[in-house]
DNA sequence: TGTTTTGTCCAAAGCGGTTTGAAAATGATT
DNA sequence: AATCATTTTCAAACCGCTTTGGACAAAACA
């Protein structure tokens, strides 16, 4: 069934048939219902391809996922950010258009997009600190919104972040004032922008302490299990170990975990654990009481924003870049304590 | 820059060039030279919403995400899996279209999808024992490819699944030769296939020594640390408790995990854990040796398989369903040793 | 030499909608 | 009753490609 068919079933011609079901005034409404019910009745929806050529929208936000090529990892959040997206998407009639790429082809991705019209707009994720990406969307003239930021960005954009540099000062701080001094920082691959601010945040709390950073007590990697039991076992193991470990992720942690236990000891009273908790649906934080204390802050409610933020642009491409900076909030579970006596 | 203009940069017609890229044969191997230059020169790419209008093909494929209403939990295997079937539509041509949907609405946006014509092929994610998207999408016509099974099905269809039964079967009997005898089920949800099937290779197994599963000692909830956990705390404190564990997901297993630590159990020579393993890239399973004994198979390889099966089907309409059965390997870890004596 | 065949190219008709510009029907005004 | 304004409807152009059904020239054949 299509619009020139119903409109012949109706005798009317397919332009008032299109006006009526999209609400354009200029077509009388008892007309209209009839249309409404007709349409109903014959199970019409329009062509969405059709709707696209003629309108030269493609109704459509593409979600570029890099693959490292080295590794191979989805990044964990990606699942929970879009649903979050797709959450909003499917409220305005938009797909989602998800395209894997191994991350050294992403530039000609972004470029073919653009050209065969597939996408109005871009999702960015997991930007680095300087972010090639940012100008070649720019460039090539995609709205785009960036899910996290770019520090050494030069010009203005749209973006929705966590404030995760407050977050892990906070984190840190929480620590310093239950005593400990000897403080492990597990965290991610630091050309990431997100990583970057913690550690900033990180050092920045020591600092207004007076404590300097010990570079044996700092571990930058993949957010995997394995790579979270690699660092909180390398560093457990030093002459002098920490008495807490802030980690980036609930999956390092869950490493961490392992790690501190492989090595006879108690989380929350030898060693003390602060995460980042993305709030992924398949791995809460704990029910009524969370395991891990942690700063929290929603990924899917980031993907929420951002689609909705995009979709504001692309309704209105002459308004100034949008920023949304989330703040994280600090909960207390029971991997935390005061440091032990040494 | 599109057809009409190249075209009239080349002084042919729109016929031509279009033949002449799309590798027909009846244009000259110099103008077809001529208009390769010239396309990779102005950078044209085919505009694919007229592309899509004009063959009729919306050269995409739809992935639809149910969201449980109750716990908005997103399998964590989606990202995986979509990494997966990503690549091999990269390599054809093809978008992937994910649409998040409460579980409720499903129907209706399966038809929705048909009816506007915004994707060729449906992959069938997270089926059930029984499901009525089966019937739904044979219907409305739709090409689709099961990512498991449908045990209760009454026509033929497609499918990529793993040998749940078996695997679990094979698991089970490592753990029996082992010595134990109680061994606890932490299962999936079991009105899920791949649930209901682990199960019934469990029980397999112990009938074939002649012991019968005690309900006490099986579990079956959400694929979550928490449940997890859960599940594991709860047959720990039995009067006559497991002394191995059959864990359905590494998630569940962290929690499993958890729940034997808190009782100051040692995993792998209190309690014996054996999980499924779908090599989630972010959760990998140790690394040269592996961390718990599992059976293994990579959700990420039936992602590429399923999604190239659809892919036939749609080439090949006519075709008969296709099946592929992975079985999955069963490898040895540090999590299971024999059964303690009593 | 005239007729077929073959190799190249093109005009025009879709695909299924939206949108512009004009026509027909109705109502209001004189 | 004639005129003008307002509603309501429609025919046709357009979006940017593919594809059908020739056209035309050169080569092959009779």
């Amino acid at each position: 069934m299509n619009l020139k068919e119903l409109a012949r079933k109706l005798d009317l011609s397919p332009t008032t048939v299109s006006r009526a079901l999209n609400g354009y005034p200029e077509v009388n409404e008892e007309t209209r219902a009839r249309v409404a019910a007709a349409a109903r009745r014959y199970n019409y929806a329009p062509n969405s391809r059709a709707i696209r050529l003629a309108t030269g929208k493609a109704m459509a936000i593409g979600h570029v996922i890099p693959i490292a090529a080295r590794h191979e990892i989805v990044n964990p959040v990606f699942a929970d950010f879009i649903a979050g997206a797709g959450e909003t998407y499917s409220r305005s009639g938009y797909d989602m258009v998800l395209t894997v790429v191994p991350d050294m082809d992403e530039e000609r991705v972004y470029r073919e997009l653009k050209a065969r019209g597939t996408v109005d707009g871009i999702i960015l994720h997991a930007p680095r600190l300087q972010d090639a990406r940012l100008a070649l969307l720019t460039e090539i003239g995609f709205p785009f919104v960036v899910h996290g930021r770019v520090t050494e960005a030069t010009l203005p954009y749209s973006w929705v972040d966590v404030n995760n540099r407050r977050a892990f000062l906070r984190a840190t701080e929480f620590l310093l004032d239950l005593g400990h001094r000897r403080i492990g920082l597990i965290n991610g691959l630091e050309f990431m922008d997100f990583a970057f601010r913690r550690r900033s945040g990180f050092e920045q709390a020591l600092a207004a302490r007076g404590l300097t950073p010990d570079p044996a007590l700092m571990a930058s990697d993949e957010m995997t299990e394995t790579a979270g039991y690699r660092a909180a076992s390398r560093m457990l193991g030093l002459a002098a170990p920490p008495t807490a470990l802030l980690v980036s992720s609930m999956i390092s942690a869950i490493g961490a975990r392992r790690a501190i236990q492989d090595r006879g000891l108690t989380l929350g009273r030898d060693v003390s654990v602060i995460i980042h908790d993305d709030e992924l649906s398949y791995l809460r934080n704990g029910e009524a009481v969370p395991i891990y204390t942690a700063t929290r802050s929603s990924v899917r409610e980031a993907g929420r924003l951002a689609a909705q933020m995009l979709l504001d642009i692309i309704a209105d491409p002459a308004s100034a870049p949008q920023q949304r900076l989330l703040e994280a909030e600090l909960i207390i579970g029971q991997s935390t304590g005061p440091a032990p006596q040494a």
